[in-house]
RNA sequence: GCCCGCGUGGUGGAAUGGUAGACACAGGGGACUUAAAAUCCCUAGGCGAUAAGCCGUGCCGGUUCGAAUCCGGCCGCGGGUACCA
């Protein structure tokens, strides 16, 4: 007997589809198309656990559809710029370029013995100029259509290296090389005007039927749709220009709880002020202290200033209120002004208990009583649509809703003049500028005489220079004069480059769309787009559920107001999955200053009594269980799985165990186990593999069908860790079973539902049993409807919902028998103690409950 | 801080309103073997005695004939938080 060897058989079968062109994808015949795409790795450096899960979900899925008659489209490619590459330059004084292209080779020639049935003809990097250049001529596309704006924006400064940083790149509110405080300082940057499709990024979100919800919900929240009064405070003796203050708020139901004005420390008005005042320029100065990140912003301790000016309450002209500058105010979002209510806001009362404000409740509940927040007690903040008892009333009546107190409150505001109802979005428009060289140049020249003139199209790709050094921190294009320095496209006289480059964000908002023909010599081929487009299955994680995919949403309807996507992108991804992370154990010793130092897993031994460092036997701390993360190495190597079990057992591994939207635990046990599955089926290969025997076996024939139904249903729900119990399920039977035409034929059944998952071994096991072609090209198995139902059924019996007994009885018993047969079961009259039942419920063909 | 998830045996998990723990890992016992490997069989939530029974899906409460599943409140963990990708 053989055993089953993947160092052989695996690049075997690879060659064959290779030859086969079995993946290549095109646009001819009449089967309908299908286009599956895993989110586009990072080139970080060797691809490890995670990514090998990510793919294989993807490969299922191609394989599967391939199976059941479409025309597959699943290619691969890269997401290469970005700032690991400058880190790394920076590290060990290579070129970003070169890195980036190295780990390409490294990862490309890593995945490409996992057996992916990939069309690997259409890849391509972001960082290729011939990506990047048609992403230029997008972006003049779109700087035409009036889809791109330039104003100022903050971002993160180390005043002591004087570059910007990423956040990332901002610790505990530091400069991660400088360690200097961080400030905020604002640059005129470049912006794609998403603001402007708020509404219809968020009304579109309900046609994603086949998107989780809670990517849709997290979207919404983003977007942040809300309706409130927007409206002034009139200023007591004002400085000139700022007669008022106009304010936005979602709560106008609590007007008359008002206890201060507050504004953002950016607002004009605060700017205004620090001229005149050092007090407030300081205070302002403070304020900007710190990184932008929202979470460094709210989670900042609230810090107040008030600058004497005081304004009219708009309902009671004799009613003054405080204008404090309050660093918890955004200048994005609203008017960068808001009045506070302490009695219904936590944040406002913090606030006013800090600076020895006013609290004054508008309303209570109907019933029951509470501390008010004027007494020491919690602000009272109940949902929208609870009724409450309102003291002090803008409008309506006094017992009503919050969503009815507002309504009235923006009627009254509006009939009297005030204000008026307006909606509002959170969502920013998107800042692609980046002060960095390792990114898609912005393809503009500033010019003296013509101000900021697009690149000519015929002048594209803007390439990025190659002689560049990060021996000084900073953007090396800033200081690239021959670079730098052109002439202007639309006057010719001597003008500079904009030195800043794209988020990648940017690259990867149209990947998918220049995979349907990647080396057109326009952005895309509308041809194409047309046929392959939308993508029928997304696959990536869920920490893209915001940024990528709402900017891909957005970037697809610009495409096609630039003409460069059918109307029908508009939303690209018809169905979108978002799989969890694999994670390990950290493997921790510590220096001689106590400082932790990390080891791969490999080079750790577990031992009963714990883990040692195999080289040197010093004793190793085991952190439990945490994400995947190059520094803190606790990464595992695919490539040691392949070489010692194969590619089908880390893809049957992967696949097997958790379902794949939850993190999965890695542990090198379940590898093992899954080379044994693997090397059952192959051996009972060996065992069945002559001629077909005859006879059938109505028992085995039906487990069998049930179970394609079972594996098919398990595959279209991305259920993968159950189809595969039951293909162990099944597979423990077909073993036990005599031999039988139906056990031959089982197993080549079988064959074909594994292969998705382990086409390796699939095509090997399907050879030896005579099977016709390669299984990659064979028609998924049918389920046959009438041997999946069966004519007798389990039916438990409880008692008050405890189970107690069990009837076996006829598929179509009428209920009026069961209910004789469930009352004369031993337990039943044991519980009934000879009295009557309550209620009896018969739940055909599930459950029957007796209560007493 | 805010938004969104998740929490089930020693472990990964199954069950999405109807028999909690399918399938597998690790464990225990056995067969085969001179021995080992490989393979096969049995066992397995907790308490109880192997019975009856009781308890049990992070915690507390609710809805329901019936809740891991639905609702409310808490605790813990994870993702995102607009310049990590």
């Amino acid at each position: 007997m053989t055993r089953y060897d993947p160092a052989t058989t695996e690049p075997k079968w690879q060659k064959a589809w290779d030859e086969a062109q079995t993946f290549r994808a095109t646009m001819e015949g009449d089967r309908p198309k299908y286009y599956v795409l895993e989110m586009f790795p990072y080139p970080s450096g060797r691809i490890h656990i995670g990514h090998v899960r990510n793919y294989t979900m993807g490969d299922v899925i191609a394989r599967y559809k391939k199976a059941t008659g479409h025309n597959v489209l699943h290619p691969m490619g890269f997401d290469a710029f970005g700032m690991p590459a400058e880190n790394a330059a920076m590290a060990s004084g290579g070129h970003p370029k070169t890195w980036t292209y190295d780990n390409i080779d490294t990862m490309v020639a890593q995945m490409k013995p996992l057996g992916f049935g990939i069309d690997w003809s259409r890849m391509f990097a972001t960082c290729d100029p011939e990506y990047y250049g048609q992403q230029q001529a997008l972006f003049l596309d779109f700087l035409e259509a009036g889809l791109v704006t330039r104003r100022e924006a903050e971002v993160n400064w180390d005043p002591v290296d004087m570059t910007v940083l990423a956040n990332e790149q901002v610790i505990d509110g530091k400069g991660w090389r400088s360690g200097a405080e961080v400030e905020r300082r604002a640059l005129t940057q470049w912006f794609f005007k998403i603001s402007a499709y708020s509404e219809e990024l968020l009304d579109a979100l309900d046609q994603l039927d086949d998107w989780p919800a809670r990517v849709k919900l997290m979207q919404a929240n983003w977007i942040g749709k809300s309706r409130g009064l927007q409206f002034s405070f009139p200023v007591i003796d004002a400085p000139e220009g700022f007669g008022e203050i106009e304010v936005f708020t979602t709560r106008p139901d609590t007007l008359m709880g008002a206890s201060f004005v507050a504004i953002s420390p950016d607002h004009p008005l605060a700017k205004h002020l620090e001229a005149a005042k050092p007090a407030v320029a300081a205070f302002n100065a403070e304020c900007r202290k710190g990184g932008t990140t929202a979470e460094a912003i709210e989670t900042a301790e609230k810090l107040g200033l008030d600058t004497g000016i005081r304004v009219r309450h708009p309902l009671d002209p004799d009613w003054e209120l405080p204008v404090w500058i309050a660093n918890f105010v955004l200048m994005e979002y609203g008017t960068g002004a808001l009045f506070g209510c302490p009695a219904h806001d936590q944040r406002d009362l913090d606030f006013v208990r800090k600076y020895d404000l006013p609290v004054i409740s508008t309303y209570v509940p109907i019933d029951g009583e509470i501390t008010l927040p004027e007494d020491g007690g919690d602000p009272y903040v109940p949902p929208k649509t609870e009724q409450v008892h309102y003291t002090k009333l803008v409008a309506g009546d006094a017992y009503q809703t919050g969503e009815e107190a507002i309504d009235a409150a923006i009627a009254l505001a509006e009939q009297r003049g005030i204000g008026e109802g307006v909606t509002k979005f959170r969502l920013r428009d998107w800042g692609l500028s980046r002060q960095r060289y390792w990114g898609c140049p912005i393809p503009v020249v500033h010019c003296d005489a013509c101000g900021v003139v697009p690149e000519k199209k015929e002048n594209l790709p803007v390439r990025l220079p190659d002689d560049v050094s990060f021996d000084i921190p900073g953007n090396p294009l800033d200081r690239h004069p021959t670079w730098r320095d052109t002439t202007c496209p639309a006057c010719g006289k001597p003008a500079k480059r904009e030195t800043d480059t794209m988020d990648t964000f940017v690259d990867s908002s149209w990947y998918f769309a220049r995979f349907t023909a990647p080396h057109a010599e326009t952005p895309t081929d509308m041809e194409a787009a047309q046929y392959w487009m939308n993508v029928d299955q997304y696959i990536g994680g869920i920490e893209h559920a915001i940024l990528h995919l709402l900017y891909s949403r957005f970037f697809a309807r610009g495409m096609i107001k630039t003409g460069h996507l059918p109307e029908k992108a508009a939303e690209p991804f018809d169905a979108l999955f978002t799989q969890g992370m694999v994670t390990h154990a950290i493997y921790v010793t510590r220096d001689e200053k106590d400082r932790p130092v990390y080891h791969f897993p490999e080079d750790v031994e577990i031992h009963e009594s714990g883990a040692r460092l195999g080289a040197t036997g010093e004793e190793v701390e085991i952190i439990p269980s945490a994400k995947m993360s190059k520094s803190k190495k606790n990464v595992i190597d695919p490539v040691n799985i392949i070489e010692q079990f194969g590619a089908d057992t880390a893809r049957w591994f992967v696949l097997s165990d958790s379902p794949p939207e939850r993190d999965v635990e890695w542990t090198a046990s379940g590898a093992e186990a899954a080379n044994k599955f693997l090397a059952r089926i192959h051996r009972m290969a060996t065992e069945i593999s002559e001629e077909r025997p005859h006879g059938s076996d109505e028992r085995l024939l039906k487990e069998l069908h049930k179970t394609i139904d079972d594996v098919t249903k398990g595959i279209e729900s991305f259920g993968f860790n159950a189809a595969i119990a039951k293909i162990y399920a099944f597979a423990g039977t077909l073993q036990k079973a005599p031999a039988s035409g139906t056990k031959h034929d089982g197993l080549k059944t079988l064959a074909q539902l594994m292969a998705p998952m382990t086409p390796h071994l699939a095509e090997e096991v399907w050879q030896m049993l005579g099977g016709d072609g390669l299984i990659a090209n064979a028609p998924w198995p049918e389920a046959d409807e009438s041997l999946l139902t069966e004519d007798t059924v389990t039916l438990p019996i409880q008692v008050n919902g405890k189970r107690r007994s069990e009837i076996s009885v006829a598929k179509d018993l009428p209920k009026s028998e069961i209910e004789a047969l469930a009352l004369a079961d031993d337990a039943v009259q044991r519980a009934l103690n000879g009295g009557a039942p309550k209620k009896l419920i018969v739940v055909p063909g599930r459950i029957v409950n007796v209560v007493i």
